[in-house]
DNA sequence: CACATATATATCGAATTGGCATATCGGAAT
DNA sequence: ATTCCGATATGCCAATTCGATATATATGTG
């Protein structure tokens, strides 16, 4: 699945700007899905091209004119297609897991203060999503939902374990004292 | 962080070829990192160029040589320099929760179909991590347990939460069962 | 016996990111 | 008071990364 299924996507759920459809990701996709403003505008001039999507254009004044896309019956047809593969392995890239992995490496403080962080992050999230939730179909709920559970089990799991990347991290520091102590 | 970086990080753990980088990513990452042949090789040729690792050959009967890396001095320096940036966020991409916010495109038993294969995905991933999970550091048992805390809580969420998709596409189904009576 | 898998590197098109440019408005901080 | 930031809106571009393909062989599997 690539940008172009995504803005299909969106866009059945109603008409949209390029724009609005990158705010309606990261309102409604952001914990599992990313696309920045660079690959959503040319995947949007593609769709036209291909008549999968219709783009009207709102003059607007002091800013570039609005172009609102809306999908064509072609558009929902390749849509329902593409869903009907079964959707390929999830892809993650997590900075802060390889930081973690390599803790003995980082000064004394610094892996608390990265978990730290990742755990007021992962509450934040959780209060955005709850906030949203209440008038939500049953698919976005099981969604958010997903997500919800996912950063509260990372939230208690940092909490709980902590200690080893800690304590680690720790173990060097006093290694290194020790080899200055020694010269 | 990119690829770079990485493989600095894999090969202070040790001595690899490229071939090898990937079977470690593969080995204990690829719940949170991947990384193709076609982004490793040129990764390491640049940090040879940058004189970050240090290149030997060994010549292979039947296959092409061996190029075994190893970090210079000043490619250990430049990794500790870049963890000691705070890390960015997860990068997620789901087709999955994708396929499941448009649920009610899909053809009834689709939905159930794709859930039974995901839990299965994920017990598989489980079991893998846990057999391997003995004898590691603790910074290792650390970031394996994050994954095995986080793909048992959303196996738990998918068995618990299901039917909230599943009527979904259920009742999807039976209007277009209607619509179709109605022709 | 055919086929997949493992070993090992490399290239290349396509997809994607993230920063910049452009232009204006309103609100917040100094 | 003024500067700076974020929201609105599209688009370009270099750098990065993916995924498929090429090449060659040995070994295990159905």
């Amino acid at each position: 699945m690539d940008v172009r299924t995504l803005c299909l996507g969106v866009l059945s759920l109603g008409d949209a700007s390029g724009y609005e459809i990158k705010k309606r990701l990261e309102d409604t996709f952001s914990h599992f899905y990313d696309a920045s403003f660079g690959s959503i505008y040319p995947a949007l001039n593609r769709l036209q091209k291909d008549g999968l999507v219709h783009c009207e254009t709102e003059a607007q004044a002091n800013r570039p004119d609005k172009k609102v896309y809306n999908l064509t019956v072609d558009g929902r047809l390749k849509l329902v297609a593409e869903f009907n593969n079964m959707p390929g392995r999830d892809r993650v890239r997590s900075e802060f897991l390889v930081a973690m992995l390599f803790s003995d490496l980082l000064p004394a403080g610094r892996v608390g203060e990265m978990i730290d962080r990742r755990i007021d992050e992962h509450r934040k999230f959780v209060a955005q999503l709850e906030s949203r939730e209440v008038r939500s179909t049953p698919a976005q709920q099981f969604v958010a939902g997903y997500g919800r559970a996912l950063y509260e089990a990372a939230t208690n799991y940092l909490q709980e374990n902590r200690y080893l990347v800690e304590s680690e991290a720790l173990l060097a520091q006093v290694d290194n004292d020790r080899v200055e102590v020694a010269d």
